[in-house]
DNA sequence: AATTGATATATCAGTAATGGATATACTACA
DNA sequence: TGTAGTATATCCATTACTGATATATCAATT
């Protein structure tokens, strides 16, 4: 069994974690993250310009994303990021963490199925 | 389908959450909370007794959470305290948010299983 | 080609949440 | 009876977040 625990130099907030999230997929840019986080959460969590742009800035500082680029971009304002291994890494632990968490509650019923087959 | 979606008076963060939680299985403690929060997050998420304090009192504001008792209790300094009907809405609401979440990440192979039979 | 509304990045200030220090007191045990 | 751990509580410094604001670009309409 991997090692999957990483150890981030700083806390995987909810903002952080759903904008690791959003990249998972492939490269994106901080207007996109802004509203498919929102929608994703149903609204729950909604990222501003303040806390999204800081966060991106300082994911890139410490390498969990870098710079990529929108497959055939059409508007030259979007910068696109995406994951790097080590932010690949951070986000499967941190998943791994949240996955352990809700499978716990499971056993505990405090989440009551309704048809899960 | 009943709405399982509640609106809370103000948001959900990982340390009410783990609170709530915590609180499911039956009546607990400040203390108690604190450590249990500790192990089942593997230390990623420790709880100081200026959040925690903080946020039982919430709790208890917005009825989320009701003074209990310890089943027999030995230590006379410990509150108990366990969830309303509210609280327990609020923590079911917000964990199928988690878990959907959860899924929606497996389903992107963003965690790759080992030995998910 | 000018206007307009949505898109997009960026910064800043006010507010909210958190962590750690501190205080106080009780319990258990050697 | 001393001391380490348990337990609640408050305060303050730090950190994180939201919303306002600024600036500029793009797309669509006219």
């Amino acid at each position: 069994m991997a090692d999957t625990s990483v150890k981030p130099p700083f806390k995987i907030t909810p903002v952080v974690f759903h904008v690791l999230l959003a990249m998972s997929e492939g490269d994106a840019h901080g207007y996109g993250i802004m509203q498919e986080v929102e929608k994703r959460t149903e609204g729950s969590l909604k990222i501003g310009p303040g806390s999204l742009y800081f966060t991106l800035n300082r994911l890139l500082e410490v390498a969990m994303i870098k710079e990529g680029a929108g497959a055939a971009t059409d508007d030259a304002r979007r910068k696109y990021y995406r994951l790097t291994e080590y932010g690949r890494a951070v986000l499967e632990s941190e998943l791994r963490l949240l996955s352990d968490i809700v499978d716990l509650a499971r056993e505990k019923a405090v989440l009551r199925d309704e048809g899960v087959a």
